[in-house]
DNA sequence: AATATATGAATGAACG
DNA sequence: CGTTCATTCATATATT
């Protein structure tokens, strides 16, 4: 859809013939931008009123607790994604809180054969656990708002924390 | 649908005219949305939690309140990243099965040229995906072989190796 | 049951 | 090159 620029080709042979927008197409594209701006402004808004507001934020984690999984009946249901076992999402938790950054590879072995004890286990589902545990702990981060006192003085706009595009192309 | 078809009528007459837009400017505009489009999406969740967090508190429901965007249909989904087309996905397995590593920039320039043929893709697309493919049959490798003997029968097939994986298509 | 959220997995791109 | 990040997809689980 967006990619219309390579469309108009065929007009002449090689020549004079380049990606061409007519003032149409342009405001096309305009106005999406300028709808974006105006929405992102809008959200910033709500985002800094709400915020104000905000002041008893308890984030609790949702502690989901599923049923036993060894309990009488076979469960021969093919699970298609491994679920951690509540005791293994315990000691990822413990390990992962424990500073310890970037389990080697030698670690996660140890880790996995860990964790096996309580459940089946592989050294990728450990290794993509840490991977998604700090994704996700970074994106929740986002807005910790500190009402206790200002720490980090460095920050910049609510909305920009993603926008900064880093190219670095490789290139031939 | 915001992307009228009326794009290609400019280079069927005699009107040639207009404004000219180079890749690069197109590139940038393309950025510029593509990044508003980020900076939505992030601000749009988290002022999800935001709005979790205080039902919390006190159970009112303000609802969805961004505008637009979805009730036209004209989801500016700006692809950021290329996503290789089955059919270069063949092609490249079957190159990179075929023994031949690291290919050198000027088998890197023949795979893309040939690879264009089948949807657009750049030197460094192909650079960074060989690149990728060798490392991650490595990783598997490392997780697998240290186990036993037999567990070494595990080597991706160029023909097939995940058929259930949905392939999404993006137009051009 | 339908929808929403949480989260395991896959992968293109970037970094050192 | 090996490792890590960031984004996306698919599904398990929770909520209505």
């Amino acid at each position: 859809m967006l990619y219309s620029k390579s469309v108009i080709e065929a007009s002449a042979e090689g020549v004079l013939c380049v990606k061409v927008m007519t003032d149409e197409q342009m405001e096309v594209l305009r106005s999406q931008i300028s709808a974006y701006a105006a929405i992102c402004e809008q959200l910033v808004e709500m985002h800094r009123t709400m915020i104000a507001h905000q002041d008893s934020l308890s984030g609790m984690r949702s502690g989901h607790l599923f049923p036993d999984q060894s309990s009488g009946g076979a469960k021969i249901s093919a699970k298609q994604r491994w679920t951690p076992t509540p005791a293994q999402v315990r000691i990822l938790e413990s390990i992962f809180c424990h500073g310890n950054r970037t389990p080697s590879k030698q670690r996660i072995k140890e880790i996995t054969s860990e964790l096996s004890r309580h459940g089946q286990v592989s050294e990728t589902n450990v290794y993509n656990w840490f991977q998604n545990r700090r994704a996700r702990s970074k994106r929740k981060q986002a807005f910790a708002a500190p009402s206790t006192t200002e720490s980090e003085a460095e920050e910049e706009s609510p909305g920009e924390k993603k926008a900064k595009k880093k190219m670095h192309f490789h290139d031939s």
